[in-house]
RNA sequence: GCGUCUAUAGCUCAACUGGAUAGAGCAACGGACUUCGGAUCCGUAGGUUGUAGGUUCGAAUCCUACUAGACGCACCA
């Protein structure tokens, strides 16, 4: 990001000359190939117009006017226009410099000015545990938060409890029904119950507690108490899931609390007030085709209860008055269909409908050995995400989560995550940083002295092609770090650290570092490898994978 | 019927949001170690980016129409 930074600047130095300016879709970017330079690029092709020329002629000086910097071994012009710069090796191997006095903290930057983003995540209901599709969920936006964090936004993570509505009352009726059943009395389980196998624990554990007393209650105060002790219950087993997968939300916000504190009225008569209600029908209804949904939304029906779409809008109400200059809701892709309404009502709160991002994930697809698992959770047969991070570890289950886009579709094959091979590049990676660590255990049973001072007097030797390479490729953490958080997805991530991961193999291969002679050249690649060790461990971190020392 | 997403090598996925000859791994085939961890490395082969048009200096990417798949389209939550 410097690198680029500094080159914007003097570019733009020289387009001022022309009275021209940065054009929105010019870019400064690391090509594909080595031919192509260490950075390139396109300004003189979107500027020739102004100017009158062609653009190979008008690239060529731009050329001219660039070539006093320093830094700069040469710069070409190339192909239809480009212009591709060529850096001193002195460039990258700074770099080392700074990642070594940096450690942990190379990578972290401004890019975020601080801006503060809520991000909400997983809020599956409280009414069975966690599957894998949460899962993903869980990595994507738990390790979004982490990049953001370094990235220098103010982020706050939350998951929103559905605790209030009719889903909650089946739960409670659900287990109610089971506890009857296990004490041979009579039960009717309700049409929508959840049949799961975990509502017979519960009720198992309601008996355990109570013994057959609830059946002498009157029969809404013992449906309470199924549905009071169901809800936390799994509510805690949905928290300690989350802990164990590494996943932190720094708020536990309850829907019940914002019905009970009155938010949902206060939000409707602000609705009211802005005259975007009106009554239909019976209904309440809320015109949010005026902010470019398809058609106006129900809000309170007419037997007089809310929708959830009525508390939703008072959730996120709530979220801009907490001061979120940008909310980020993670969804599954079968609630893509509600995206329009709430940006809707987002603009309808006054908030600009950018304010609003969600991210879509889609479901994902768990096999085993190419055969698909076969999940219904209406009749309660599904593989939950505590089977799979204890099948298959969470280091690899989140690795293979953060490894694609979020909207396309996932195959998560049980058998080859849990293989320690090639199809898993999760052992590759760790494998490269448990590489580095255990070459510095060999160091010191071989007597090598090695310290972090006066790093600048080695730097100087890594010199070779493979050495630069490595350098150039450390030098893009920041900028792969940034690219993550304008596109909201970590994965650019994990291709990163797979590649660092390869060079890092490649080097080890090709250039012994310990097995030489010449002092200096092992100080300088025991130097190198510090700070790939560095850059493993941050990036890995970000994902939420440990890095580890052996394996 | 309407809408959203997806379609890239035999398989699983990338491609820095319009850039240069579309890249990795797996699987296949052929190689590399008497020493730092073989969970490694090197090489060969594999493509009309679902189809057909369009936009421009330039398209996997944007637009239009098709085809196939997933998911939505309630005064459900």
């Amino acid at each position: 990001m410097k690198l680029q930074n500094i080159l914007k600047n003097h570019l733009n130095q020289v387009l001022k000359k022309y009275n021209l300016t940065w054009p929105q879709k010019a870019t400064i970017t690391y090509p594909k190939e080595d031919k192509f330079g260490d950075l390139s690029t396109n300004l003189a092709l979107l500027t020739s117009k102004n100017v009158g020329k062609n653009p190979r002629t008008w690239a060529e000086d731009l050329r001219k006017e660039l070539q006093q910097l320093d830094l700069m071994e040469k710069i070409e012009v190339a192909g239809p226009g480009f212009l591709n710069f060529y850096f001193k090796p002195k460039v990258w191997q700074d770099i080392l410099l700074d990642i070594l006095s940096q450690k942990t903290t190379f990578g972290a930057n401004q890019f975020g000015q601080n801006k503060k983003v809520q991000i909400e995540f997983v809020s599956a209901n409280p009414t069975g545990p966690l599957h894998i599709g949460h899962g993903r969920g869980a990595a994507l936006g738990d390790s979004l938060a982490r990049i953001m964090k370094f990235s220098g936004y103010n982020i706050e993570t939350e998951y929103y409890i559905n605790d209030a509505g009719r889903q909650i009352k089946l739960l409670g009726l659900s287990v109610w029904a089971r506890y009857k059943e296990l004490l041979n009395q009579p039960a009717s389980f309700p049409e929508d119950g959840y049949r799961g196998e975990y509502i017979f624990n519960l009720a198992q554990a309601l008996i355990d507690i109570h013994n057959n007393q609830l059946l002498e209650l009157p029969e809404n105060e013992a449906v309470k108490i199924c549905t009071e002790y169901a809800k936390d219950k799994i509510l805690k087993d949905i928290q300690d899931d989350l802990k164990n997968f590494r996943v932190n939300h720094d708020v536990w916000f309850s829907e019940k609390t914002l019905l009970d504190s009155g938010q949902v009225e206060r939000v409707l008569n602000y609705l009211q007030e802005k005259d975007l209600l009106y009554t239909k029908d019976g209904a309440l209804w809320f015109k949010s085709s005026q902010f470019g949904d398809d058609k106006d939304r129900v809000l309170q029906k007419s037997d007089g209860s809310l929708t959830y779409f009525a508390s939703d809008i008072a959730y996120h109400f709530n979220k801009y008055q907490r001061g979120f200059e940008l909310v980020i809701n993670i969804w599954g892709a079968d609630h893509h269909g509600y995206i329009p309404r709430m940006k809707a009502a987002v603009q309808a709160l006054g908030k600009n409908k950018d304010q609003l991002e969600v991210i879509l994930v889609q479901l994902v697809n768990l096999l085993r050995e190419g055969n698909q698992i076969a999940m219904s959770t209406r009749a309660g047969k599904f593989v939950t995400l505590r089977e799979v991070y204890n099948e298959v570890g969470v280091d690899a289950a989140r690795f293979i989560f953060l490894s694609r886009k979020s909207d396309s579709h996932l195959d998560f094959d049980l058998e080859l995550v849990k293989k320690q091979s090639m199809d898993n590049p999760v052992y590759y990676v760790q494998y490269a940083h448990a590489r580095i660590c255990s070459i510095f255990r060999k160091s010191i049973e071989k007597n090598i002295t090695f310290s972090l001072k006066n790093p600048q007097q080695y730097v100087h030797i890594l010199n070779h092609k493979d050495d630069l390479y490595l350098l150039k490729h450390l030098s893009k953490f920041e900028d792969t770090i940034i690219l993550c958080c304008q596109q909201l997805s970590p994965h650019h991530l994990s291709f990163y650290l797979y590649e660092l991961a390869a060079l890092l193999h490649r080097y080890y291969n090709e250039h012994p570092i310990l097995n030489t002679e010449n002092k200096n050249l092992i100080h300088a690649r025991l130097l190198l490898l510090k700070a790939i060790q560095y850059v493993l461990a941050n990036g890995l971190d970000l994902l939420g994978v440990t890095a580890p020392e052996k394996m």
